[in-house]
DNA sequence: TTTTCTTGTGAAACCCGTTTCAAATCTGTT
DNA sequence: AACAGATTTGAAACGGGTTTCACAAGAAAA
C-alpha cells in the first residue's frame, strides 16, 4: 500500500501538501493540487486510518457492549446505531459480554485504547460505573438505566410507562386475572415495566401475581408452566418481553388454552417476529430506531450538554393476541 | 491517560524496558521490573493499541460485512464469529451493506486502511471480485460462494444437499404436490437450494413447482398467497429460508389450511425463532457455530493452505409442520 | 522602489508502542 | 587480573498522516 510519501515524491510536492489536497485544510495551487490528485490515482492511494487517528486520537469508532447480538431486539439496535454511524463515517466495534461485568470492563478498556470516540453500553451492573469515571470518551447507555450522578448518559424507552399501558389494556380487553412474568429484577428495565404494571394494580385495586423470568426461551416455557399451575384462572398474561411472551405462548397452545379466547398476551419491545408469528402478538413497542440513533448522535456530535437522561415513550402495538 | 514514556521516567528505565515487560519479549532484571509493574499499576497505564497497530501493521480487528445484523441468520452467525474472535483477542468491526456493492467496496477499503487482519464477507455480488483480488488481507466470504480462481476462501453449508433433504422430507411425509419457493437466484444459497430440490424432483419423476420470493417478510406473505392461487393443491411447501416460512405458515392459516395435517412447511437455517414458533417449524438447519468459528479462525491463525472451500453438511430438524 | 501584508509551502516535530543496534554490564575462564 | 562471551539496557529510528512554524514568494500599499 501507497504512503503519503511515495504519493508525494510522484507528485513532486511535500507529504504536507498532499495532506491538505486530502482534507481540504488548507489552499493549495492549482497545478500541485492536480499532479496531487493525480498521484493519489496513480498509486490507489487510501490514507492509513490507524495514522490518522493515532495523531487525532479518535478513530472515528463507537464501542458496542452489548449482552448478545442474537438477541433480536439487540440486533434491531445496534442495526439502528450502524445506520446512524455509517452515514457519519463512523464504524462500529461489536462486544458480546453476556452481561459479564469482567468482560464489560475489558472491552471498555480495549476500545479506549482503540481511540474509538465513545461507547454505547447495555448493562445493569452498575459496578461498571467505578470504570465509566475514569473514561475520557462518552459512554452511553442504553436500554437501561441506574441514574446517579455520573457523567453517565442514558438513552431508553420509558418502561415504566410501557408497563402501564401492558396492564391497562389487558384490563380493558376484559382481563380479571392477570399475571405479570416479570424479568430479572436487577435490570432496570424489566424493574420499571413491573412498576408499571404493580401501580396499575394498586390504582385498580387489583391484585398483584407475578411470576419471574429471565430472558430465555426455556426459561420462559419453565415459569409459564410453572404459572399455569399457580394460577389456574388466569385471562391475561405480560410477558417481559416478546421472546418470552413467544415461549409462553407454545405453553398456552400445548395446554388447550386457547390465544386470546381463554387468556390474552402480550409482550414487550415488538421485534420483528412478533408481528409474524401467528397469531401476531400484542406488545409494547419502543422506538428502537430513534433510541438507537440518539446514542449514536450523542457520541458523533460530541453532545456537551448536561442533559443526562433521553427517554422515548412506548406505544401499545395491538395485534392478535389480545384480540 | 498515561503513555509508555511516563511510566519509563516514573520506573527510572526507558520506554523500551518498559515495552519489553509489558509484552515479555525480553529478559529484565527483577528490580526493574518491579520498578514498571509498580509503575504501570500506579499510573494505571493501558497501552495504547492504535499506537501499537501502526507500528505492528495488525490491529487485532476482523472486518464483517454483512447485509444485515437484523437478519437472525446473520445475527446469530455474527455472535458465533464474535465468540471466537474474542478467545483469541481480537474485535469485530461491523458493516451493514443492504447488499449494496457500493458499501461493500467502501467498507472494504476502510477495514483495509484500518490495518484490520482479515475480512469476513456475505454478499452475492461477484463483481466485488475486483476488489477482494487487490486486498492484502484474507477474505473469507461465508454463506455463499461464487469461486473462482482468485484468493477468496469460502466458508459455507452444503445448501445443495440441504435443498436435497428438504425435498426428501417432504416426500417421505407422504406429500404429492410440493411447491418450492426459491430465494433470490443471483444468491449462491438460494440457487444451491433449488438445485437440490430441482434434482430431486427428476430423480423421482416429480413435476417442478416453484415460487421465487426475496428473503423478507411482506414478499413472503405476498408470494405464499400467490402460490396458493396458482397451486389449489399444494400439499407441501419448501421455503427458501426459515424467515419465509413463518410468513408463509401465517398465510395458510389465515386461508385456513391447517398444518401440518393439509400442507407440510419446511424452511431453511434453524433461527432461533423456529423451534418456538407454534407449531414448531420443521427447517434444514446450518452448523452456525462452526460455519462462524471457521471463518474466524482462518483469519486468526492466518491459514496459508490451498484449501479454497471449507463446507459443513446441513441437517434436517424435524419439528411440527411436518409431523 | 521599498515596505508591509498575504498566502503557499516544506522541514520537522508529533502521536506512541516496538524494535534494532550498539554500548554497557555481568559471567566465567585462564 | 585480564579477556572473551553472554546478557541487559537505552537511544534512536520506525510506522504514516497531521500540524506547526518559519521561510519564501507574490500582492498591495506607501
Amino acid at each position: 500500500m501507497a504512503s503519503i510519501r511515495e504519493v508525494a515524491k510522484l507528485a513532486q510536492v511535500s507529504p504536507a501538501t498532499v495532506s491538505r489536497v486530502m482534507n481540504g485544510t488548507a489552499k493549495v495551487d492549482e497545478q500541485k493540487k492536480r499532479r496531487v490528485l493525480e498521484a493519489i490515482e496513480e498509486t490507489g492511494f487510501v490514507p492509513n486510518e490507524v495514522a490518522r487517528s493515532l495523531f487525532k486520537k479518535s478513530a472515528k469508532l463507537i464501542g458496542l457492549i452489548l449482552p448478545s447480538i442474537e438477541n433480536p431486539f439487540f440486533a434491531q439496535l445496534a442495526g439502528a446505531i450502524e445506520r446512524k454511524a455509517d452515514k457519519h463515517g463512523y464504524r462500529l466495534v461489536l462486544c458480546n459480554t453476556g452481561s459479564n461485568v469482567e468482560k464489560e470492563r475489558a472491552a471498555m478498556q480495549m476500545l479506549m485504547s482503540m481511540n474509538a470516540d465513545g461507547i454505547i453500553l447495555t448493562t445493569s451492573n452498575d459496578e461498571i460505573r467505578e470504570y465509566t469515571a475514569k473514561c475520557n470518551i462518552p459512554v452511553i447507555v442504553t436500554d437501561r438505566s441506574f441514574s446517579g450522578s455520573d457523567a453517565l448518559k442514558y438513552v431508553h424507552c420509558n418502561h415504566y410507562q410501557g408497563g402501564r399501558m401492558a396492564a391497562e389494556h389487558l384490563i380493558s380487553c376484559g382481563c380479571k386475572n392477570i399475571v405479570c412474568i416479570k424479568g430479572p429484577q436487577e435490570i432496570s428495565s424489566a424493574k420499571d415495566r413491573y412498576q408499571g404494571y404493580k401501580d396499575i394494580c394498586q390504582e385498580k385495586g387489583i391484585k398483584e401475581q407475578t411470576m419471574e423470568c429471565a430472558y430465555d426461551f426455556n426459561e420462559g416455557m419453565r415459569v409459564t408452566e410453572k404459572l399455569l399451575e399457580e394460577y389456574k384462572d388466569v385471562d391475561g398474561i405480560i410477558a417481559c418481553n416478546d421472546m418470552v411472551a413467544i415461549s409462553a405462548y407454545k405453553v398456552l397452545i400445548r395446554n388447550n388454552i386457547q390465544v386470546p379466547k381463554q387468556v390474552k398476551l402480550i409482550g414487550f419491545d415488538d421485534i420483528a417476529l412478533s408481528k409474524l408469528m401467528t397469531p401476531a402478538l400484542t406488545t409494547i413497542s419502543q422506538p428502537v430506531e430513534e433510541i438507537g440513533a440518539k446514542a449514536a448522535e450523542l457520541i458523533i456530535f460530541r453532545d456537551e450538554s448536561t442533559k443526562q437522561e433521553y427517554i422515548y415513550e412506548a406505544k401499545l402495538v395491538e395485534r392478535e393476541t389480545t384480540r
